[in-house]
RNA sequence: GGCUCGGUGGCAGAGUGGUUAUGCAGCGGAUUGCAAAUCCGUCUACGCCGGUUCGAUUCCGACCCGAGCCUCCA
């Protein structure tokens, strides 16, 4: 059984990756603070770490996966009060919609889905705890965490606190001891929500939430935390600072980050205002394209966005699914854990790129093979490593002929014109047999002649 | 200013101290009534300068260029 090997950011290596407890894996990604809809930038961690999901079930029996929600943040706050509804309100659509658009993605919903307002009680323990042994302070109504108590602050993202001191860019509130020193908990006006804490009406900062909950639902220290590369600073340095100064132990085994989805060579995100939503790129594209879009390129690599990146995406499933469609009366029993060429190049830190190679080479196989067992072997590759990839999902033939949206030709309409077309030929009216085949081409519908008929597809 | 990561063929994108990545596009052929799909063949590579080595795209150093973090952000 090939091994599993994961790229750690804290030591900056690929490692050879073991659970701590023996066939039994924790993991935990960040989720989305629900304000607004996910673009397709958000979707990427989403869609890599479903991979490893899929890996990982593979390959243990248990596998405990956790993506939270933030349904407490001020910028929940600032929408519901433009909206002038309750911060639920907000929080509530918009996690609806993410699921849905994760799911669009093939993205299998993790184990755990919790959610930062159910765990403000473990949040206000963890500040208190946090404030005994002398890691957090009391100032100006705020708790908040000193840098200066752990030794090793810094360590995940690599920077010391005196150089951080030297790029400061931001006026450091006059209630830090350190300008390092984040927030534990925030005091809230009448207007804002809150709850009750030692410190007064409260809300808690942002990085503590994740603290409290891994602790809650996967224990003191878990197997692999993962997120987007903005992620590492400060949010999973602070994160680490309250757990491990908090419960003392390991914390995080492997840290995983990917990296960013560009737009022009630039990061996309909401704050640059270039992004594309993953809603209303569903209007335009399968939600099967846009994830095998999203893990065309290793996931620490960038991954330039465009248009371009998207009809490839189209192109090799297209390739793929027509490889099955060729055998698609065979019955399909894949394994996903299989020594195959495709879960081998998962096992090396989710090479995608290489799983996809294999994925070619079993679908040519499958378009030349006559030989049973090759083409039986070929077809568990290409179906068990889309298992793992979370592709090819759909019936062959329906991914052919589905259209993205409703309009055009239907399918009794599409098959009776072949069935004319077929009329014609048998009468060797080519000059009616092509006219036909060329009017269903101007409504984007391709004819391709096989030995067993005429099948059709959707064009792109 | 500090820290991190990267520069591969027309494009996307892996990998390796000496041997084909892969896909798309291009070109030539096969197949087809015509197509499409498919198959076969084929062309474009490893930022720049040094060093180590029998041999470097791959290791080391300098340089140039790009991206990111240090601030909400996946």
């Amino acid at each position: 059984m090939a091994e599993l090997r994961l790229y750690n950011t804290m030591s900056g290596e690929k490692e050879v990756f073991t659970p701590q407890h023996d066939d039994q894996v924790s993991m935990y990604v960040c989720g989305p603070t629900v304000y607004n809809y996910a673009h397709i930038g958000n979707a990427r961690p989403v869609v890599v770490f479903d991979c490893l999901y899929r890996v990982l079930k593979a390959r243990y029996s248990e596998v405990r996966y956790a993506r939270n929600i933030t349904d407490i943040d001020d910028k929940i706050i600032h929408a519901a009060q433009e909206q002038g509804v309750d911060i639920s309100a907000v929080s509530e659509e918009f996690t609806e919609k993410y699921r849905e658009d994760m799911a669009a993605l093939n993205a299998l919903a993790p184990t755990i889905e919790p959610k930062a307002t159910e765990h403000i009680e473990e949040m206000i323990s963890l500040t208190q705890r946090l404030v005994e042994t002398g890691h957090a302070y009391e100032s100006d109504g705020h708790v908040l965490f000193a840098v200066e108590s752990m030794q090793d602050y810094g360590a995940l993202s690599g920077r010391k606190l005196d150089d951080m001191m030297a790029g400061a860019r931001v006026e450091v509130a006059d209630y830090k001891r350190h300008a390092g020193d984040f927030v534990l908990w925030k005091p809230s006006t009448e207007s804002e929500p809150g709850w009750d804490s030692p410190w007064g009406r409260g809300r808690p900062g942002w990085h503590l939430e994740c603290s409290a909950m891994i602790r809650a639902h996967l224990g003191e220290s878990i197997d692999i935390h993962g997120g987007g590369r903005d992620l590492i600073f400060p949010h999973h340095e602070n994160e680490r600072a309250q757990s491990c100064c908090a419960y003392g132990g390991d914390f995080v085994r492997h840290w995983m980050h990917n990296a960013y989805v560009d737009m022009d060579g630039e990061k996309m995100s909401k704050s640059l205002g270039n992004t594309r939503t993953v809603r209303e790129l569903l209007g335009q594209y399968p939600g099967e394209v846009l994830r095998c879009a999203l893990i065309s390129a290793q996931y620490r690599s960038p991954l330039n966005f465009s248009e371009a990146l998207l009809e490839q995406a189209r192109s090799a499933l297209d390739s793929w699914y027509g490889a099955l469609r060729r055998h698609g009366s065979l019955p399909d029993v894949p394994t996903p854990g299989a020594d195959t060429a495709v879960y081998r190049a998962l096992m090396d830190d989710l090479n995608t790129p290489e799983a996809f190679a294999a994925m070619h080479t079993a679908a040519a196989t499958l378009n030349k093979s006559t030989d049973a067992a090759e083409i039986d072997r070929a077809r568990g590759e290409l179906l068990g490593g889309g298992q793992l990839l979370g592709l090819l999902a759909s019936d062959p033939d329906m991914w052919f002929q589905q259209g993205v949206s409703a309009e055009g030709l239907s399918a009794g309409e599409i098959e009776a014109q072949i069935a004319a077309r077929a009329a014609a030929k048998a009468d060797k009216d080519y000059q009616l047999a092509d006219s036909i085949r060329a009017a269903l081409e101007a409504d984007g519908v391709v004819l391709e002649d096989g030995a067993a008929g005429t099948t059709w597809r959707r064009g792109s």
